[in-house]
DNA sequence: CAGTATCCTGTAGGATACTG
DNA sequence: CAGTATCCTACAGGATACTG
């Protein structure tokens, strides 16, 4: 494996891991996109796979991981309504990062 | 590759994703471990390497780092003091984690 | 050099009630 | 069902000055 160090020369805010942190760094970004997954999901099926997070920030990281392109989002006319999220090909390549989340939780946190 | 979705039941408190994030979500954390990687640094190169953070959030997140057994610090009886840190076998571990952020963000993030 | 000590602020995050 | 709309607050994070 290639030497982490090479890839990065300074932490400014160029810096591609403060970048990601940026963008995937909140309490439940990564969960919420590992919770995902592959899946397509409605709402309410993400709020139960998520019991503890709030309505509002469940809507709030839903709309802005919408507009960040990760998560895509599709709304039925239907009543009552039906809307289904599921991950963008850039969403899909988070997961890698939720994974090694998991894998480090599960061998190392009790 | 198997399936990351069998890993985990539930995103309650003991989901190995909120636990590892409890621990490494922080603003700078993942930065600071990465940026030390291999290396054995002192406080005022680290703080060179990261130019961006407060001089309170470097301590802060050290004395933290060095409390959950992340990273080690070793310090001189001399005069001027000298302090140097590295990371410990746990926070080693960590290293895969932010590499993927890394290369996410190379990827994928202007 | 490697930190402390203060003071300050924004906003991430939450509780609760309501609605098309 | 899938959200809005309000209101609220703790604390992550920062600025600045000082010290052994």
């Amino acid at each position: 494996m290639e030497k982490s160090q090479k890839i990065i020369k300074q932490s400014d805010e160029n810096c591609p891991v403060r970048k990601s942190l940026a963008l995937l760094g909140g309490k439940w970004t990564l969960l919420i996109l590992f919770q995902i997954n592959d899946r397509v999901l409605r709402y309410g099926e993400l709020k139960r796979c998520i019991p503890d997070i709030s309505e509002k920030m469940l809507i709030q990281e839903l709309n802005s991981l919408v507009e960040n392109k990760l998560v895509s989002k599709k709304a039925y006319p239907e009543i009552p309504p039906r809307v289904e999220y599921c991950l963008t090909e850039l969403g899909l390549k988070t997961l890698p990062i939720a994974d090694k989340l998991a894998s480090f939780g599960l061998q190392n946190l009790k």
